[in-house]
DNA sequence: TTTGCTACTTACATGCAAGTAAGTATCTTT
DNA sequence: AAAGATACTTACTTGCATGTAAGTAGCAAA
């Protein structure tokens, strides 16, 4: 299920548009929204920094196509693997975030978005609570599921718990910065933990 | 123990240099370090830009300012209620965080420093490390003395349940800004529950 | 072949935030 | 009363990021 950590930001079938979007999540989620700027993806492509603005006349336009882009990344890879067992479905969004931070990204783009979220354009201010809704719902139905089938037996509302999981997540990658990888591990840990799911003897 | 959650941000008997202080610890909690700008203390407290410059010369200053009285306070609130009940002591770190969502402060000083950590001036960067690690520290004692004293009966380690603490309550605080107080709620009731307290009967 | 579209470059305008240098008013100490 | 320190203001420089206007090179269709 686990393709490869250290995928290429731009590849060179890709459009110019595209490596913008590419390269400009990047730079979201290792520097965040406001400190990401046209010149860094520029300079990367050996492009000028106005042909950016030919595809995203506004900086806030390329934001929403991030965000959206992003979002339709995780539909793929949840509808990619709903016929896995619901243990390794949760485990692929925990795997998401040691891959973030493998990468050196520390910001997952809901993450940088809700941390920059009162300078926010409300363009990307909308997009992102999209992005959000669109994992929260995915983590809750996952959750029910595995509550109604027995997998996972934990006691708690499944709304509470995903809850945790979307606000622990994000905090987590944020802080192994500081902390280093084993915090973010320890998080993962307590999480797993909250699923209850059957020892292996 | 709680004192008024509408706490003025200045007050008369202030020298201006705390004033700014104070000020600039809102706005970093509000908008995120760089989107705070001098300009917006300095109207705030009817002076010009240049005077913030004289007590604090470089913006990075104030910043590490701000971050030090914010850790400074942390270690008085924590000395205050050394006494109390162990379960009062964490309510206390909560009721931190649900104060700053009502104050509309949607980071931590903490959270703010480690979302923007990339571009983050180096002495801020070591003084938010120090800052993070005085919390963590203080949680973990608190929380070995909990299963010390039979007043906690979790399983985890506490050093485990610690990080995810300090990870769930900061990222919680973020994404309220989108999924509203309720959200923050829901997260801290599951990191009640994670504390395995005595029920009331 | 000419018309037009796409994908850019060149060159520039604008605005803003950080920071500095020099001056002034007031209060403090000797 | 003189000298210095404190708390500012005025006026300015610098640099950079966003954004725009106008031009060009190449391919694509009519």
């Amino acid at each position: 299920m686990q393709v490869s950590i250290f995928v290429l930001p731009t590849q060179k079938n890709m459009t110019t548009k595209d490596k913008i979007i590419e390269l400009g999540r990047d730079y979201v989620q290792r520097l965040g929204y406001h400190s990401f700027k046209y010149q860094l993806i520029a300079n990367d492509l050996n492009i000028k920094n106005a042909a950016i603005h030919h595809y995203f006349p506004a900086k806030e336009d390329l934001g929403v196509a991030i965000i959206e882009k992003d979002r339709s990344d995780f539909k793929l890879l949840t509808e990619s693997i709903k016929k896995h067992p619901l243990k390794d479905q949760a485990e692929a969004l925990l795997t998401l975030y040691i891959n973030y931070y493998n990468q050196k990204k520390n910001l997952c783009i809901v993450g940088a978005c809700v941390s920059a979220f009162a300078e926010l354009p409300e363009k990307m201010a909308l997009a992102s609570q999209n992005h959000l809704e669109t994992i929260q719902t995915w983590l809750i139905n996952l959750l029910k599921q595995g509550q109604a089938s027995g997998e996972f037996r934990f006691k708690e509302k499944p709304e509470d718990l995903a809850a945790l999981w979307i606000s622990a997540l994000p905090g987590a990658l944020q802080s192994a910065q500081i902390k280093g990888e084993a915090h973010l591990m320890q998080v993962i840990t307590q999480l797993r933990q909250t699923l209850k799911t059957q020892q292996p003897t």
